[in-house]
RNA sequence: GGGCCCGUAGCAUAGCUCGGUGGUGCGCCCGGCUGAUAACCGGGAGGUCAUGCGUUCGAAUCGCAUCGGGCCCA
C-alpha cells in the first residue's frame, strides 16, 4: 500500500489505468480467465461509421460495457465482439460532397470502382477514429476483431439470408410504388423518410365527364405534377354527391362533388351563384367515365380510359373526390392493382418527366407544378397554398416523390403473426418496450423494399437471365464462383456486376444492378458476427443472442430489421432479451443538434471530470429507458460523490502504512474470512458497516440483473455518502489515532479494508478505472492482477444484521437531533454537555440507545445519554389563555386574567384543572377562579434545555455549564488552536512540540490548568506545555506565535517543533 | 392524425405497480468540525406534484381530457 495524493486527478488516474491495461493486456487476460465459463452471447448494435461519437453513442456503449462487466464478474464467457455499420447512402453522400458531385451521372463518370474505393476508405478511417473514442471510455468490447459489414464474410451472410428468403417464397420482385429520392435516384425505405413542413399548391381541378357537355367531376390535389399520370377518380360509396348548377361571371356549368362540401368548394372557386340540382351516392357514380383535361398536351393520357372507382380511404374533406395516380402514391397503387387500373409513371429516376409526358418532358416534377396549372386552363377551378408535413430523404433532405418502379421486396407482412409471437417470447427491459411499443409497430409491418439503386452497399445477389427472365439467388461466394466459373475476390460493385452465369435456356444471367437497403446489413448481424454461414459451430452453440441493448429509435430500426430477417431465415427471434434505452437530450429536454448549438460531446465531459464520472453520471441520472437530460450540475454532483469515495479510501492509508498494516491473507491472497470469524468481537460500528455493505450488495445485484442501472448506481452513491463518509468514517476516526498496537485499531483496519474491497467490487462494472486504481493499491501480493478478474459478490446474509442497521439509523437520527438542539441552544459541539435525554414511547429506541450508548455519547459530546419512556419530569407546562372562554367568564377583567395566566405557574394550573378543580389567581384583592375551559397547555422547557425531534422520539439537550464542563470546553478550544498552528508549521502527525499558552483571564487559566494540562499536552503531542495567566505574549522565541480570541478570552499561543 | 414514454422546489430526481401528513441531492441562506482540511458534517428556507374534470372519506399515485417535451409512425 502506498499513500495517495489529496488532489484526486481522475484524468491522470484513468490514463495510468488504461496504460496498465494496455501493457498488461488485462482485457485479454480477463477474457481468458472467463473462457471456460457459460457463454453469454451479446451482439453489439453497430454504430454507423460517421467518425464522431456523441453523448448518446457514449451512453449506449457505457450501458453495454457495464452490463457485460457484470456478466463477466459473474463468471460468464461474454461474446463481446464490437460491430460497425459501414455501407450505405450516408457515406456515399459524404463522399459525393467531398468530391463535389451532385448526381449519379458524376459518380458514373468518375467510375463506380473509384467511388466505392473512396467510400471504403472513408468508412475504415472513421471506424478507426471511433475505436479510439470508445476505448477511451474504458469500453471493453472486442474492437480489434470488430465485425464490419463490408467484409466478404459479412456480405455472404446477407446473401445467404436472401437465398433463404427466396427458398421460402418470401422474396418478391415487384413493380410497386416506393418512396423515391430524386437526388440520390434511389428507392428509400419508409424508415428513411423524415417529415417536416413544406408549402405546396392546393388546387381544385375540373375533370370533364365523358359524353356530357359542360359537366365536371371536381377533385383536389397538392401535387399538380401527378395529374399527367391520373387514371381515375375515387369516391366513397357511402357519401352523397351532388350535381351543382354553378355560375361565375355569367358562365354557367354543372359540377359534381360531395354534397356537404359544396359551399366551401364553390367559395374557393369564387362562384357567385350555385344550386344543387340532384344527388347520388358514391356507389351510383362508380363506372362513370371522364376525360383528362391534359389529354391535348400529354400523349400518355390519350391511351387511358379514365373512370370513377370506389375506395374506402376517401374522406369527407376538400371535394370528397380523390385524384388517383397509381404510379405516384401508395394508396393509389393499391387501389390501382385492385381495380386493374393502368399503373403509369411518366417520371424518370431523377424526377424528370419522360417524353410520354408531352409538353412537360424533361421538366423536374416539383418545378412542373406551375406548368401543369397553366396547361389546365379553364379546368383549374381554384388554387391556393398549403403548408403540410411532407417526406424528405433522410440523407440529402430532398423532398421525396412516390414512384412506381421495379424493386425487390421481403414479404414481411406475411410473417407478421409469427413475428408477434416471437416478440412475446423475448424479455424486454422495460416490459412495455416490447409489449406495447414494439408490438404495435410490428402490427403495422409492411413489405420491406430491400433494393436500392446505389453503389456502396451489399450487392443484391440476384442474377437474371437476359433471355428467359428467370432469376437465381446466390447464397454464397463459393456458389457464385462455381456457377460463374470466375473467382470472386471482392463481392462488392462493380466487380460482381461483371460476373455472369450461364442460364439453362442458353441465355446469360446478369446481376440486377441494385444493392441492399443498408438496414439489411445490420439485420443479419447476430449470425454474421459468428462467421455464419461460412462457419457453423459457434452459431449452433450460441445463437440466438442472450442480450442486446439499443436506443428507442431502434424499435423501427435494428430491433425490427433483425427480427424480420431472422424470422424469415430461421423462423424465430434472434435475441432472448432486449434493453431499450432512451435518448440523450440537452438540459431543457431538447434534442441535441448542431443547429441548436446545444451539443455536449463526451470528450468535453471527460476533459472536465473524467471517464468514470461520466459513466457514473449517465448511469445514475436516469433510468436507462428514460431520456437523459444532460445537466452539468448533475455531473458535478456525481463528481463530488466520486471525490468523497477517493477521500474515504485515502483517509486510513497513512495510519495503515505507519502501522505496517497488512490485511489477513492466506498465501498472499486476501482472506475475507477474517471478518466473519471475528464478527462477534468487532465493535458495533464495524458490524454495522459490514452489514450495510452487504445489504447494498444485494440491492445492487438485484437491480443490475434487471437492467435497473440507475437504482444500482444510486444505491452505491448513497452508500458512499451516507453510510461511509457521513457516518462510519466519523465514528472510526478516533481508532485511527490510537498509539501503538491495539486490537481496536486492527479491527478498524480490517473492517475498512473489507468494506473498500467489497465496495470497489460492486462499483467495478460502472467505474472500471477508479476501482482498478484503488484495487491496485489495496490488493494483497497474490491477489489477481486486476479488479476485473474478481468474482461478483452479492449479499452475504450471515453478515447482515437488520436490527443493528435499524438501531444505527436511530442513532443517526439522534445525532442529527442533538446537533439541531445544540444549534438552538447555541452550544458548539466542541463544548461538552452534561446530559442528553431522549423521550420516546418506543422500546426500540430505548434498546438502540442502550446498545449504541458509547456512540451516542461520543457524537453528542455528552457526559450522559439517557432514555425516558413516556414523560420526562423536567418538562413543565406553560398555560395559555383561551380568550373566548375568558370573555364569557370574566367580562371586562379578561385582559387582566390573560396576563395573570401567562405569568402563572403552568404546572400548578395543570395539576389543579387536571384534577377537576379550579385554580385561584390573585391580583391585589381580586381573585379569579380558573377552570379547565380557560386554558390550554404547551410544553415548557427549563432554561438551558433545548429540544429537537428525532425518529420516534424527542431529544433534550441540557446546555448548562458547570466549571468542569467549562474547563473541558476551553481545553478543547486550546487544543484546536494548537492543532491549527501545527498544521501551519506543516508538522508531521508524529512530530512533538513545545507549547506556551498565555491566558488573559485568571479564572479561565486556573480552571483549565487545574485538570487539563496533561490532556492538552497529550492531544497535541507536546513535550513541554506551559500554561500561565498573562496579558502579554510569551517572551520566549517560538517558531510560531499567534494571538487568539477564544470566546472573548484573549490567548497567546507559541509553539515550536521539539527536538526528537 | 396515431402508438409509446416523460412532466414532482431554481436544477436534477424518489415516491406512482398496490391511494392514507411528498422524500433526497445540487444550488441558496445560517451554523458546526478542524489528525479526510482547497476536505468533511448539521440546520433552514424553498412545492398549485404540468392543467382541468372525474372516481374516492381521502389522489402525486387510479380514470378521462387538455397542454408541454421526447422517440416512432401516417
Amino acid at each position: 500500500m502506498k499513500e495517495v495524493t489529496a488532489n484526486f486527478n481522475t484524468k491522470e488516474i484513468e490514463r495510468e489505468v488504461q496504460e496498465y491495461w494496455r501493457t498488461h493486456e488485462t482485457y485479454k487476460a480477463v477474457k481468458q480467465h472467463r473462457s471456460a465459463g457459460k457463454a453469454f452471447f451479446f451482439v453489439d448494435g453497430p454504430p454507423y461509421t460517421t467518425g464522431q461519437i456523441h453523448l448518446g453513442t457514449a451512453w449506449n456503449k457505457i450501458i453495454k460495457d457495464s452490463l457485460l462487466r457484470y456478466q463477466r464478474m459473474n463468471g460468464r464467457n461474454v461474446i463481446d465482439r464490437a460491430g460497425y455499420d459501414m455501407h450505405g447512402l450516408p457515406i456515399e453522400v459524404k463522399v459525393e460532397q467531398a468530391l463535389g458531385f451532385s448526381s449519379k451521372k458524376d459518380i458514373e463518370k468518375f467510375g463506380i470502382g473509384h467511388f466505392i474505393e473512396k467510400c471504403r476508405e472513408f468508412a475504415i478511417r472513421n471506424k478507426k477514429l471511433m475505436d479510439a473514442q470508445f476505448e477511451s471510455l474504458g469500453i471493453w468490447l472486442d474492437f480489434p476483431n470488430a465485425y464490419q459489414t463490408i467484409t466478404p464474410g459479412y456480405v455472404e451472410a446477407a446473401w445467404w439470408t436472401l437465398a433463404r428468403a427466396e427458398e421460402k417464397g418470401m422474396l418478391e420482385r415487384g413493380f410497386r410504388v416506393v418512396n423515391w429520392c430524386p437526388r440520390c435516384e434511389t428507392a428509400i425505405a419508409d424508415a428513411e423518410v423524415e417529415y417536416w413542413d413544406e408549402t405546396d399548391p392546393s388546387v381544385f381541378v375540373k375533370f370533364p365527364i365523358k359524353g356530357k357537355a359542360n359537366e365536371f367531376l371536381v377533385i383536389w390535389t397538392t401535387t399538380p405534377w401527378t395529374l399527367p399520370a391520373n387514371v381515375a377518380v375515387a369516391v366513397s360509396k357511402e357519401f352523397v354527391y351532388a350535381r351543382v348548377h354553378a355560375e361565375k361571371n355569367g358562365h354557367k356549368e354543372y359540377l359534381w362533388m360531395a354534397e356537404p362540401l359544396i359551399k366551401s368548394v364553390l367559395k374557393k372557386g369564387r362562384y357567385q351563384k350555385f344550386e344543387a340540382l340532384e344527388t347520388k351516392t358514391g356507389a351510383d357514380l362508380v363506372g362513370w367515365e371522364y376525360d383528362s383535361p391534359l389529354a391535348e398536351q400529354v400523349p400518355l393520357q390519350h391511351e387511358i380510359a379514365h373512370r370513377v372507382v370506389a375506395a374506402d380511404f376517401v374522406a369527407m374533406e376538400n371535394t370528397g373526390m380523390v385524384h388517383i395516380a397509381p404510379g405516384h402514391g401508395w394508396d393509389d397503387y393499391v387501389l390501382g392493382t385492385k381495380e386493374k387500373l393502368a399503373i403509369v409513371c411518366p417520371v424518370d429516376g431523377a424526377g424528370k418527366f419522360l417524353p410520354v409526358a408531352g409538353i412537360f418532358a424533361g421538366k423536374f416534377v416539383r418545378d412542373a407544378n406551375q406548368d401543369v396549372l397553366d396547361a389546365l386552363g379553364d379546368h383549374l377551378m381554384a388554387t391556393e397554398k398549403i403548408t403540410h408535413r411532407y417526406g424528405h430523404c433522410w440523407r440529402c433532405k430532398t423532398p421525396i416523390i412516390f414512384r412506381a418502379t421495379s424493386q425487390w421486396f421481403l414479404k414481411a407482412s406475411e410473417i407478421r403473426d409469427l413475428m408477434l409471437a416471437e416478440v412475446e417470447k423475448v424479455t424486454w427491459y422495460p416490459e412495455w418496450a416490447g409489449s406495447a411499443r414494439f408490438y404495435d409497430w410490428i402490427k403495422e409491418a409492411r413489405d420491406w423494399c430491400i433494393s436500392r439503386q446505389r453503389y456502396w452497399g451489399i450487392p443484391i445477389p440476384v442474377w437474371v437471365c437476359d433471355k428467359c427472365d428467370k432469376y437465381r439467388v446466390i447464397g454464397t461466394i463459393a456458389e457464385l464462383e462455381k456457377a460463374s466459373g470466375t473467382t470472386v475476390p471482392d463481392p462488392h460493385r462493380p466487380f460482381v456486376d461483371s460476373v455472369t452465369i450461364p442460364c439453362e435456356c442458353g441465355g446469360e444471367m446478369h446481376r440486377v444492378g441494385d444493392i441492399f437497403d443498408v438496414w439489411f446489413d445490420s439485420a443479419v448481424a447476430s449470425w454474421a458476427t459468428l462467421g455464419f454461414p461460412a462457419k457453423t459451430a459457434e452459431f449452433e452453440k450460441l445463437w440466438p443472442a442472450d442480450f442486446i441493448t439499443e436506443g428507442q429509435d431502434q424499435t423501427r430500426g435494428w430491433f425490427y430489421s433483425q427480427l424480420g430477417a431472422s424470422t424469415i431465415a430461421f423462423g424465430k427471434a434472434p435475441y432472448k432479451s432486449v434493453c431499450m434505452h432512451g435518448f440523450a437530450l440537452d438540459a431543457e429536454g431538447k434534442k441535441m443538434s448542431k443547429s441548436l448549438g446545444n451539443v455536449v460531446s463526451p470528450e468535453e465531459v471527460i476533459a472536465k471530470v473524467g471517464v468514470d464520472v461520466l459513466r457514473f453520471y449517465v448511469l445514475s441520472t436516469s433510468a436507462p429507458w428514460d431520456d437523459l437530460k444532460f445537466n452539468w450540475d448533475g455531473v458535478a454532483t456525481v463528481n463530488r460523490a466520486v471525490n468523497i469515495l477517493w477521500n474515504v479510501y485515502r483517509f486510513p492509508l497513512p495510519y495503515m502504512i505507519l502501522d505496517k498494516f497488512e490485511p489477513q491473507s492466506k498465501d498472499g491472497v486476501w482472506d475475507k474470512a477474517y471478518i466473519a470469524s471475528h464478527l462477534h468481537e468487532l465493535p458495533d460500528e464495524d458490524r454495522w458497516i459490514i452489514s450495510r455493505v452487504n445489504t447494498v450488495a444485494g440491492i445492487v445485484d438485484a437491480a443490475t440483473k434487471e437492467c435497473q442501472l440507475h437504482r444500482a448506481t444510486r444505491e452505491l452513491i448513497n452508500f458512499i455518502l451516507e453510510d461511509l463518509s457521513r457516518w462510519y468514517v466519523q465514528l472510526v476516526r478516533p481508532r485511527m489515532w490510537l498509539e501503538g498496537e491495539s486490537e481496536q485499531k486492527r479491527f478498524a483496519y480490517e473492517t475498512i479494508y473489507y468494506v473498500m474491497r467489497r465496495l470497489i467490487g460492486l462499483m467495478a462494472p460502472f467505474c472500471p478505472h477508479i476501482t482498478e486504481e484503488i484495487y491496485g493499491n489495496l490488493r494483497c501480493r497474490n491477489d489477481p492482477a486486476s479488479m476485473h478478474m474478481l468474482d461478483w459478490e452479492t449479499c452475504d446474509d450471515s453478515l447482515v444484521n437488520a436490527e443493528l442497521e435499524h438501531a444505527m439509523e436511530l442513532a443517526r437520527s439522534f445525532d442529527d437531533a442533538v446537533q439541531n438542539a445544540r444549534q438552538a441552544g447555541k452550544r458548539k459541539l466542541r463544548w461538552p454537555v452534561d446530559e442528553v435525554v431522549i423521550v420516546t414511547a418506543k422500546e426500540e429506541v430505548k434498546a438502540a440507545v442502550a446498545r449504541l450508548n458509547a456512540i451516542c455519547m461520543d457524537r453528542a459530546n455528552a457526559r450522559k445519554v439517557t432514555v425516558v419512556m413516556g414523560r420526562w419530569d423536567r418538562i413543565g407546562w406553560h398555560a395559555e389563555p383561551v380568550m373566548k372562554a375568558l370573555g364569557k367568564g370574566f367580562g371586562k377583567d379578561s385582559f387582566k386574567v390573560k396576563g395573570l395566566i401567562e405569568a402563572a405557574d403552568g404546572n400548578a394550573i395543570k395539576a389543579a384543572t387536571g384534577a377537576g378543580q379550579t385554580y385561584t389567581l390573585t391580583s391585589g384583592d381580586a381573585k379569579f377562579e380558573i377552570g379547565a375551559e380557560h386554558v390550554t397547555f404547551t410544553e415548557k422547557l427549563p432554561a438551558d434545555i433545548f429540544s429537537a425531534p428525532m425518529e420516534d422520539g424527542t431529544v433534550y439537550v441540557d446546555v448548562a455549564l458547570t466549571p468542569d464542563l467549562e474547563a473541558e470546553g476551553y481545553a478543547r478550544e486550546v487544543i484546536r488552536r494548537i492543532q491549527e498552528m501545527r498544521r501551519q508549521l506543516d508538522l508531521a502527525v508524529e512530530d512533538f512540540i513545545t507549547v506556551d499558552v498565555a491566558v488573559a483571564d485568571k479564572r479561565i487559566c486556573d480552571l483549565v490548568g487545574a485538570n487539563w494540562k496533561p490532556g492538552i499536552a497529550e492531544e497535541v503531542r507536546a513535550k513541554n506545555l506551559s500554561l500561565h495567566n498573562a496579558n502579554e505574549p510569551a517572551a520566549s522565541a517560538y517558531q510560531l506565535i499567534k494571538e487568539w480570541d477564544v470566546e472573548g478570552i484573549a490567548m497567546t499561543i507559541g509553539i515550536s517543533k521539539a527536538s526528537p
